[in-house]
Order: structure tokens, then C-alpha cells, then sequence
DNA sequence: ATACCTACTTACTAAAATGTTAGTGCCCTA
DNA sequence: TAGGGCACTAACATTTTAGTAAGTAGGTAT
């Protein structure tokens, strides 16, 4: 069993934060830890309750198992959800949100917020 | 000169936003008109100042000039940036938010103040 | 005459992200 | 004993995104 390789935190030395403006790392960084097409509906899932692997496949239907997987270990990684084994048969493993995790509740709130009023400011268009 | 495609908002018909819970497609709209590697940067330069083309290629020199103008052109269409001509020799293009680009600035500061953090956080880790 | 400036466009390529399909091993139920 | 639920993993294919390199056209500076 090889070791997964998770990207590594946007920037790579010190530098790179005083040689370009900070909103440059601040935000590539984000991108990097919560960017994708599903971590943030994960993460979104996650906060309304913990939820098992399962579970989460059923809130987020379209979803494949394998970006479920890749999205929940990549965010496990970056200490934002937590993963818990139950000891039962059939086996469970409960997902939810670190205590860190919960510092992403604004980012969250300020992208739905956004993208909810932008949809309502343009549905005339979408919807004809 | 065939039109330019740009991607429908999401979601495509309001049965969507029913059939889902809301904050599926805000985050999504807003990941389709803000995402990708570049567009945050370049808003988040025109946050500080309009620009002209030549200038936003020097602020983010990284960038290629095809994703500079894709995103440009991207984010025009959705009408959060302005593009003005000026007419002068050589030619000047500027390129400025406009009023409804404003409201972009929670989505960037939020994301960017989460990220910033985030790299604070980790900053043991990351330059030991 | 040559090179460079401006703001782009076009064609092509490479890389990254995502999707598809099948399979694992354990146990349970019909 | 056949099939299904559970929580995954692995190999491979496809799609999407981003990067590279060259070209355009009018003008200026050397």
C-alpha cells in the first residue's frame, strides 16, 4: 500500500506570502483545501448533521463513490471533518465536521448567500 | 466569428432549486461564475483599482494570456467586470468592477480571510 | 528596416479533475 | 445459495481546465 499524496498547502515558503500580495495565498489557499466540485456540498451536508458514508451518498445522489471518497479524505487530511469508525455489523463509519471544520461555516454562508442571489437576480434570463 | 459559449448558470430549471436543497445550487452558482484558478485574483486586483489589460498582466504575471482573457471575457459576460475602450494610440482597454461586481467582496474577503488563517494555522507544518 | 507596443485570437498540447466499472470481504436476509 | 448492504479500492476512460506558442494589425521608437 502506497502512501496517498494530498496536495501540498498553497504557498510553499514564506516567501511567496511577502513576495505577492497576502489575498493571493489567503485565496488560493482556500481554493486548494475546499475547492472542487463536492467538498463544499460535503461540508454543507456535514453541518446540517454528522452523517454516515452512506448517508452521504443518498443527500448527494449524483455524486460518484469515488469523489465522495477522495473528497472525504482530502478534507480528513486538511482536519476539517473527522472520521469515526463504529464498531457494529454492518460495519459504520461516521463523517462530521472537526471543530476546525466549523471555521468554514462563513465560507460557506457567503458563497450560498452569493450564488442564491445571483441565480434570483438572473433567473429571468435562465428561466426566460 | 462564431459566438462565444459560456456555461448556463446552474441550475438549468427551477424544479432543480425545489428538488434540491438551496444551498446545492448557490454553492454551485457561485463556483461556476467565480470559480477556476483565476478569477478571484484578477476581481481581487480590480477590487484594489480598474486596470488595463497590460497592467493585469503585470499584477499576475503568472497567468497566461488566454486565461486572462478568458476570465476576463467570463466575467464580463456575467457582468461583474467592465471592459471600456479608450481610445488612444497605442490602444487602451480598462478593465473595472462593475456596481454589481461589488458584491463580490464578501465572497473574497470571507474566503480570503479563511484562507489566510488556514495558512497561519498550518504554517508550523508547512515550514516546519 | 527592425523590433516592440497594444489587446487580443487561434490552434494545439498537457495536465488535472472527474466519471465509469468492476471488485473486495464481511455479514445479513429471503 | 443468491443477492444485497456496507465502506471502500483500483484501473482505466473521459471531460474539463489550463498552458504554450504563434499570429494579427496599427502604430511608435531606434
Amino acid at each position: 500500500m502506497k502512501k496517498k499524496q494530498f496536495k501540498t498547502l498553497y504557498p510553499r515558503n514564506i516567501e511567496t506570502v511577502n513576495g505577492r500580495p497576502l489575498d493571493y495565498c489567503g485565496i488560493r489557499c482556500s481554493m486548494e483545501v475546499l475547492g472542487g466540485k463536492w467538498k463544499l456540498l460535503i461540508v454543507a451536508e456535514l453541518f446540517k448533521n454528522k452523517k454516515r458514508y452512506s448517508e452521504l451518498k443518498r443527500s448527494i445522489p449524483e455524486i460518484s463513490e469515488k469523489m465522495l471518497i477522495s473528497s472525504l479524505q482530502e478534507l480528513e487530511h486538511h482536519n476539517i471533518v473527522v472520521r469515526t469508525v463504529v464498531e457494529a455489523i454492518p460495519p459504520q463509519v461516521e463523517y462530521s465536521l472537526s471543530k476546525y471544520g466549523q471555521s468554514v461555516r462563513p465560507v460557506l454562508e457567503t458563497l450560498f448567500g452569493w450564488g442564491e442571489s445571483h441565480i434570483k437576480k438572473h433567473s429571468d434570463k435562465i428561466f426566460h
